[in-house]
DNA sequence: CAGAAACAGTCCGATTCCGGTCA
DNA sequence: CTGACCGGAATCGGACTGTTTCT
């Protein structure tokens, strides 16, 4: 139901294309893993000397940047408005020139343009079913613009709804006009001023009034469900009632409810909240007199450094010499005369000290473990959660940041400087005013205190490597579910509401036609009329106008009761007729809507425990890309034959962000690492290749990205950008920006001229989920076995990672443990050979002297041999997983960018029992969405088999993707449970306040 | 031989902590 | 630019299973 519909835009993954890959899954990836893998210096040199001699090799441009980077940098920045003017009028020139030789080109362009994405051909209905949504939007919007202007008049018309509303909001409403007493007139300036910008964000993605927009957005689903399901079973009567149906409920229920509570004004992020402060990490605890330092120096930042000592960090010079000058800088005189060199001093003994104070708290009893357990416990509870707007939420990092070294990641200027100890006088406590203050440590206050609403955070210090800002926020899974919930719920309610209209309505007509019935049965009796008024097209035909009009007139039934007049009797007749088939059908909507009503509802209330609010939102704005990604495309495309420079590289960026999923790649300074992100491209990080491997119009990226992970990809590109890109790069070094004239800042701008709300990395967004949606298609079919399904699915997930090249370093035992795997291999190909010969020999038997007794055995024979080819097919597809699974680990990709909503899309009940199910039974977990989502997908596709009691995903699954036994054994929860479940299960265990299931 | 206990290997979710994006 | 977030790889700690050893 949540599956992303409107335009099927074909996904940009023919690169990543796993269908190519699983016919030979081996090699190609073995390959490209290699070439992938990360070029961080926690590589091992050969690697990356062998990566330097593949291909055209990442270590001279690493060595080119150390060299010139300062050199560069200034150059190019400075020198960029010189290069401006002198290529300005040559660049033109080219692109004048280029434009001639592509004019020819142009029509051949844009026909690839629409083979290439595959949009075009839409199946009519779909377009018909996107306008009314279209249009709904407009009517909410006028009404509720209505309404922001006459808010009185509006309460006063709505006094029964208004005196409950009244108490829930009265808190909100006074820290409103507290807000606006203190901005007094300010606000009202910027309010002018605004005046059109803040209506039309009310409309699009307000955070203004949560309300009404989980109204929209719920009621967008369900009609976007109906409309599927409505497709999917072909039938043309629903979806056009559908369409009808939900464009009036949607302005109906928008405008006649609105419930003010948890409205927050643009900007306010709470109106009221409170918390404990961040917790502080204990005090340095010396070490024990017989452990001694060669120097008896400033111990604790020694022990830092003791502590990574079998790092590989501890062996680079730039991490070496920012140690030391920052631990020169912390030390006394005395010492500073006597510690001089870094390579003198004697760490052996701490790091010996600390490991073995590791083995000890390994080898802890369970008794002392568990004291641990409870001390954390302990704190967890009392600066784990704060309480936000009356719930108490749970906050993601409560505790303050320990000193330490800072471990850059790849080649970072930074690495091992000191990080500091925070000390609370460096802590700005914001809570809200009339909250309890945090008590500060005791000697010590806080740098500051402040009651700013319209930020999230609860502390914020600096921190000293960078100079940045760092915050105390909420755990991303608890913002605002609450009032989402109970703000679906109550949605949800009033749909029904519409829904009971509807059929109030159909029971009207009802009332019509048994009048019309009477009416005529009593003209009947008087004079027998021909039964011509049964056209079959009256009935068919009239589905599309009739039900708009029935629509239109909100009380249609009651008209049409009127002119009971005499006419013609067949007219009566083809009346009556229509009437009745319309009713049968708008009762059948009315059933199937209610239907799916609850199911929708179900799942939403399922989606809302796992996401947050923003999640939520990030979503909706993918989904929205999806709707009109066509057009942005169109755009782009356009754009690579600008006469501007500018809109020809902004439409080229645009092309990689979206074709690639790139980063948008802002300018960064040089106090960081060396990577790069699209915008921030240089010349020598691609390759342009007129040809290669059969491909024409090669780009071959080569470039370290966020984190220092290496980008390697080869990627056709079309001819169109292929040329742009050879102009771009013309009478440039390679340490140039590749895109000069564009920044992320007016990369984004543009993007959302496009779409509201539409920035570079909802790309990503967009293209994981439809990835992830098209593999799995793509990849599962119905007669594979639930492992083979399993495979897929994770196949699927990986393009993904492969996608938006997340990457881990491959686990240390991963070479042991595919060889112990290999092994297994072996011996159950072994164990095969023996049984079969067993076999041989059974049968011989039984052909020599054949008897009851030789049959058993034959068949007991043929059994095992079967029973031991299926667990070694088993095996290999193990092994194969977990190949592909080197360094693109599922759990790498965090899923971060995936719609969950994508996995959940089932629409038949039995699986969401068993959702329901596994959600339960696993208490450990959170609710993460890897789990939910690869539990979910596995018991869709079981119950879509009709086999998700009967099949034992307990053992064999586990090894395949380590799929826990425990959530499929409980068989016992049924439906009705599944409210049950949300109101009692989760009271007791620590999470549940904070998701808000709990008792009240 | 069954069942318990100890141990190792694997996986997962949570947490940490740095590196991005974007207004 | 800075401030406020979001993203995600590394790391940590616990749960689960399979295997081996003990009773």
């Amino acid at each position: 139901m949540f599956e992303i519909t409107g335009d099927e835009g074909v996904l940009h993954v023919q690169m990543f294309d796993v269908s190519e890959r699983r016919r030979s899954p081996n090699i190609p990836l073995k390959t490209e893993r290699r070439t992938r893998s990360r070029m961080a210096n926690t590589n091992p040199p050969q690697r990356t000397q062998d990566d330097g001699q593949e291909k055209s090799s990442s270590p001279e441009i690493n060595n080119n940047k150390k060299n010139n980077k300062q050199k560069t940098r200034s150059k190019s920045s400075k020198e960029r408005h010189n290069h401006k003017e002198k290529s300005e009028q040559t660049a033109d020139q080219e692109l004048c020139d280029v434009d001639g030789n592509l004019q020819n080109e142009s029509n051949g362009d844009s026909n690839q343009a629409d083979e290439g994405h595959g949009c075009e051909s839409e199946a009519a209905p779909k377009q018909e079913a996107d306008e009314p949504q279209a249009a709904a939007p407009v009517k909410i919007k006028k009404k509720r613009v209505k309404d922001e202007k006459s808010p009185e008049k509006h309460d006063d018309k709505n006094q029964t709804s208004g005196k409950k509303r009244k108490k829930q909001t009265s808190e909100h409403d006074k820290a409103e006009k507290n807000k606006k007493i203190k901005k007094g007139g300010d606000e009202e300036d910027k309010k002018k001023k605004k005046g059109k910008k803040e209506d039309k964000k009310d409309e699009e993605s307000d955070n203004c009034s949560l309300r009404p927009q989980g109204m929209k957005t719920c009621l967008r689903f369900i009609s976007r469900f109906i409309y599927i399901s409505a497709e999917r079973n072909k039938s043309a009567l629903l979806v056009s009632s559908v369409r009808h149906y939900y464009a009036g409920a949607a302005a109906k229920t928008v405008s006649d409810c609105r419930w003010e509570e948890g409205k927050l004004s643009d900007s306010q992020k709470w109106s009221s909240l409170e918390h404990k402060g961040p917790y502080f990490p204990p005090e340095y605890e010396p070490l024990p007199d017989n452990v001694c330092f060669y120097y008896d120096a400033t111990e604790e930042i020694a022990t830092f450094y003791a502590k990574m000592l079998d790092h590989e960090y501890t062996t680079k010079e730039v991490f070496q010499n920012n140690f030391f000058g920052d631990w020169r800088e912390v030390m006394t005189k005395d010492e500073r005369k006597l510690i001089k060199t870094l390579s003198k001093c004697d760490f052996s003994q701490i790091l010996k000290y600390f490991v073995e104070k590791s083995e000890e708290r390994k080898n802890m009893t369970k008794e002392e473990k568990q004291v641990l357990k409870d001390e954390a416990n302990r704190l967890m509870e009392e600066y784990g959660y704060c309480l936000l707007d009356g719930h108490r939420e749970k906050i993601g990092n409560f505790k303050l940041e320990p000193p330490g070294l800072f471990r850059g990641r790849g080649e970072h200027p930074k690495m091992g400087k000191l990080k500091k100890r925070i000390q609370p006088e460096d802590v700005t406590i914001n809570c809200s005013e009339d909250s309890k203050v945090p008590e500060p440590p005791a000697g010590h206050q806080w740098k500051r205190v402040q009651h700013d609403n319209t930020v999230t955070w609860l502390a914020s210090w600096l921190e000293n490597i960078h100079g940045r800002p760092k915050y105390i926020m909420l755990n991303p899974s608890s913002k605002l579910k609450v009032v989402m919930i109970v703000m679906m719920v109550k949605e949800m309610m009033v749909v029904v509401v519409v829904l009971m209209g509807m059929m109030v309505k159909v029971m009207m007509m009802m009332v019509v036609v048994v009048v019309v019935v009477m009416v005529m049965m009593v003209k009947v009796i008087g004079d027998d009329c021909g039964d011509d008024g049964k056209r079959d097209d009256g009935g068919g035909g009239g589905v599309d106008g009739d039900d708009g009009k029935s629509d239109d007139d909100d009380d249609g039934g009651g008209g049409g009761g009127g002119d009971g007049d005499d006419g013609k009797s067949d007219v009566m007749m083809v009346k009556v007729v229509t009437t009745v088939v319309m009713m049968v059908k708008e009762m059948m909507v009315v059933v199937v809507l209610m239907g799916m009503m609850v199911k929708v509802m179900m799942m939403m209330m399922m989606m809302m425990v796992v996401m947050g609010e923003k999640d939520w939102q990030k979503y909706e704005t993918a989904r929205r890309l999806k709707m009109s990604v066509d057009s942005i495309r169109k755009r782009y495309r356009r754009d690579w034959k600008s006469r501007e420079m500018k809109s020809r590289q902004r439409g080229v960026a645009i092309y990689f962000i979206d074709k690639l999923a790139l980063r948008a790649g802002n300018e960064k300074d040089d106090e960081s690492a060396d990577t790069v992100g699209c915008c921030s491209l240089r010349v020598e990080h691609i390759r342009l290749h007129r040809r290669l491997d059969g491909q024409e119009h090669v780009v071959e990226f080569d470039f370290l990205g966020k984190d220092s992970i290496r980008y390697y990809n080869k990627v056709p590109v079309e001819k169109q950008v292929f040329k742009n890109l050879k102009l771009f790069i013309k009478h440039k070094d390679p340490e140039d920006d590749l895109f000069d004239r564009i920044t992320t800042i007016n990369l984004n701008k543009t993007l959302n001229e496009s779409m509201s709300g539409l920035t570079a990395k909802v790309f990503r967004t967009f293209n994981a989920s439809t990835t992830l949606q098209d593999q799995l298609n793509k990849l599962t079919t119905e007669d594979m076995t639930v492992e083979e399904k399993i495979l897929s699915y994770n196949r699927a997930n990986r393009a993904v990672a492969i996608l938006c090249n997340h990457q881990r370093a491959a686990p240390k035992t991963f070479e042991k443990s595919m060889q112990l795997l290999q092994e297994k291999i072996q011996k159950k190909k072994e164990q095969i050979e023996e049984a079969k010969k067993e076999l041989k020999e059974a049968k011989k038997a039984h052909k020599d002297a054949p008897s009851d007794k030789s049959k058993k055995l034959l068949e007991k024979k043929e059994k095992a041999v079967q029973r031991l080819c299926e667990q070694l097919k088993k095996l290999q597809l193990q092994e194969t997983d977990r190949e592909e699974n080197k360094v693109i680990a599922l759990g790498t990709s965090k899923l971060n960018y995936l719609d969950p909503r994508i996995t959940v899309a089932c629409d038949s009940c039995p699986s969401l029992n068993a959702f329901i199910r596994t959600h339960k039974s696993h208490k450990n977990s959170g609710g993460g969405l890897q789990y939910l989502i690869s539990r979910f997908y596995l018991l869709v596709l079981n119950e879509a088999e009709g086999a998700a009691r009967n099949v034992n995903v307990t053992r064999e699954s586990r090894d395949l993707e380590g799929i826990s036994a425990a959530p499929f054994l409980r068989t016992d929860l049924t439906i009705d449970s599944a409210f049950h479940f949300m109101s009692s299960e989760r009271s007791g265990s620590a999470a549940e306040t904070a998701v808000g299931f709990g008792p009240d």
